[in-house]
DNA sequence: CCTACCGATCGGTAGG
DNA sequence: CCTACCGATCGGTAGG
């Protein structure tokens, strides 16, 4: 059993007694990296992320540059791990809109929640969005399938809308897409003193499902 | 008068005989300029502004680096000619959608107007929307002033849509912000291979103004 | 439009 | 998590 290595002396099929001791990075580690990425897409949003150093990214969390490789193996490495919040974290909360039963309130959620949720992170999906060539061949693949799966929800969603006569007919690829088009298109152009999320949000609903 | 220095004389009122010599630049100057800016716009979409190099360009010219000097005064102005490109030529064209009366038809033909521009210059238009923040300082106010003109004209048409019952009630900034993300976003997804921007601008005029 | 070159920045490593 | 440092790249200039 692989989870038996280390434990020398155990008996076989014994449980080791009282709380297990933690595997893996310690709590405190994994915090830490949790401010490194967030800064992160905080610098790379602000200067690109070829413009935004490392420096900037440690002078900002009162570290030396150095001290970042303790935490992350590479610069690529910590634009995947922007990536890999982001589009995770999408996968999960968007997972309470499939339980809408109803084709024009679940689209209609579905819809709400890409607005709300773009809105709420702007620096991540900032990153996400245009920095999205920037990431390294060998994270693009993990990353590129989520994508779809995140693509199939809202494509489905239309082919339902359409099946019951919500949308007019049309393919379910361009109607997704011309959904997140719409929805996502808010990181560009939000001003916080100006703008209001879920008024936007009623707007889409209202133009693409008006009565 | 500004256009006689230099004329030294020519009397005064009296127009030289002949055609008018070239003033400004010479056609070669301008055409190899305009090659110029169609590869960085290559470069820079394929490799992000800050990782594309100067060197990049050049060599894909079969120039020497310096000799983008003879054309452009730094990195930073090639960029601006990029947009001033791109937004010019977009207010240009769009030109023709506002001869159109009806309501409807002219918000659909905006519509169709920016799905198959978009489609049809992906470089320009790539390095236009994902580098926009690197634009320098200097260049933005130009570039910001003729960005909410063409957001204008969209914003009228949504509005004058909204006044006669095309559209359901609605902030016209928010219906003109939802219009072109839909619509724009196509540069983050087309697929030659696979897509077609008229249908998929049909799917859109669909989608908003169905019946 | 070219050759030659400079100064600065930056990702990453050694070694603690 | 730090100090010290290296190698490579790159925008830009001199001078023709």
């Amino acid at each position: 059993m692989g989870a038996m290595i280390g434990a020398a002396g155990a008996q076989v099929g014994a449980r080791r007694p009282g709380r297990p001791r933690n595997r893996g990075p310690s709590a405190e580690y994994t915090a830490r990296l949790a401010e490194i990425v967030e800064v992160a897409a905080k610098v790379f949003r602000e200067r690109g992320y070829d413009a935004g150093s490392l420096d900037d990214v440690a002078s900002e969390l009162n570290l030396r540059k150095a001290s970042l490789y303790y935490y992350v193996r590479s610069k690529a490495e910590l634009l995947y791990l922007i990536f890999d919040k982001t589009i995770t974290s999408a996968l999960d909360s968007i997972e309470k809109c499939l339980s809408i039963q109803d084709p024009r309130e679940r689209l209609a959620a579905l819809i709400r929640h890409q607005v709300v949720m773009v809105a709420s992170e702007p620096s991540f999906f900032t990153v996400f969005f245009d920095q999205r060539p920037r990431l390294a061949r060998n994270y693009d693949s993990e990353i590129l399938a989520k994508e779809k799966q995140y693509l199939r929800v809202y494509q489905e969603a239309v082919a339902t809308a359409v099946d019951n006569g919500v949308l007019a007919p049309m393919r379910a690829r361009y109607g997704a897409q011309a959904i997140l088009g719409m929805t996502s298109w808010i990181y560009k152009w939000f001003d916080p003193d100006r703008d209001d999320p879920q008024a936007f949000a009623d707007a889409c609903v209202d133009m693409i499902m008006a009565g």
